[in-house]
DNA sequence: ATACCAAAAAATGTATACAATTTTAAAAAT
DNA sequence: ATTTTTAAAATTGTATACATTTTTTGGTAT
């Protein structure tokens, strides 16, 4: 919406991504407030909203926790995107534009390009590469489910990168996928994007289970 | 939270249901203060909370109105619901106790017996019923998306009770599907969950479809 | 008459102040 | 020493006041 409140929460996720904030214990608005210079209305805004997101989780009676990482909760997410991602690829097909295959081709080719992209700038590409994808099905009930499970995965994901560098791995099937896509061929986009999903999300849970 | 708040969510969602609110323009913050006899504050989050549900939608560049109803939503939203719902008997099934089978069967009985409820609480009370199975599964990240689902849905259910008093036609399956989880029958249950789901789905969507 | 611009009005975003609740800490009682 | 009680401190919820942005409206020019 508004300049402030959007960067405040923008500042506020990234630091929870680079935990610069506490972690068991509960946040502070009148804190958050001195730290990032605005009163507690908007960070009270930023706290709910987090909120939904499953970002943040009640702590005690009152007040919000940064919701801890879990692998139980990361398995079923990676399950439910299994599920449900493969769902859009039908209305994708149907109304794809060479424009938009063009588009998704062209994030592809800059992943590639640039090197040296911190492992969260790569993520958030990938995401801009389904997101492109997705979005030209117009089925905004559908695209919403999908990004709000991303954004629950992108915690995960963040740190997925961090410590195991992964992300090269999956572009190969990026390709794959596109050219799936671009030959109508819906199965064989499923089984590449299932595939897809359920590669990176086994790695990220094995990963997350033996630590 | 508080009680305040949660009772000011609780009247403006059911305002939207009972279409108390205007539906195409903008719903500003002093009508609702005053209508409710609270500050903008409170108002603010409720607003806020609502977009986050999916209840309310952005309007313009400022403010939100209440989300359109549309048949293509409602599609989405019981073929996700067909989808995710089964996966989580998996887990329901192997920590299933006596007592969440009584429970359940309570919820039933209490449908059954109180034939002069309102559409809307039968359909409170089917969402208690289902969510009493789900809640002893203890995946909390499956469980909050499906009721996440399920609170989309409540808008139309509402609807779709009012309308073609339809709810009594799936107490029968409820039975079923009782039965089937008791018997620890995985398949046959996820079975009559879908066909229970997509029973109710198609119902709603055709009649959507034909106004 | 239509399009465009500017000023006023309206609506929201944010800050500060106050109220209510919860947490804490300390003291008293067992 | 441990538990309970009670008061103070801290924290959040809400109201009011102010700032900023958006929308509307009225006027002017073409």
């Amino acid at each position: 919406m508004n300049t402030a409140k959007q960067s405040l929460y923008e500042r506020i996720k990234q630091d929870i991504l680079d935990e610069q904030l506490p972690l068991g214990e509960g946040l502070k608005q009148q804190v958050l407030s001195l730290r990032y210079g605005v009163s507690r209305i908007p960070v009270r805004d930023t706290l709910l909203r987090l909120k939904s997101d499953g970002w943040l989780v009640p702590h005690g009676k009152r007040g919000v926790k940064i919701a801890p990482l879990n692998a139980e909760e990361a398995e079923d997410l990676y399950k439910l995107r299994v599920l449900v991602e493969p769902m859009i690829l039908e209305h994708v097909i149907e109304k794809i534009t060479l424009q938009d295959i063009g588009k998704a081709r062209d994030i592809l080719a800059y992943i590639e390009k640039n090197t040296g992209l911190s492992s969260q700038e790569v993520g958030e590409l990938n995401w801009q590469f389904h997101a492109c994808l997705y979005a030209c099905a117009k089925r905004d009930t559908l695209f919403s489910s999908i990004e709000n499970l991303h954004f629950k995965c992108s915690r995960y994901i963040g740190f997925h990168n961090r410590e195991l560098n992964y992300m090269h791995i999956s572009e190969q099937e990026h390709y794959q996928l596109l050219a799936a896509i671009e030959a109508e061929n819906l199965l064989l986009s499923q089984t590449i994007l299932q595939q897809h999903i359920q590669n990176a999300g086994e790695k990220l849970v094995s990963h997350l289970k033996s630590r």
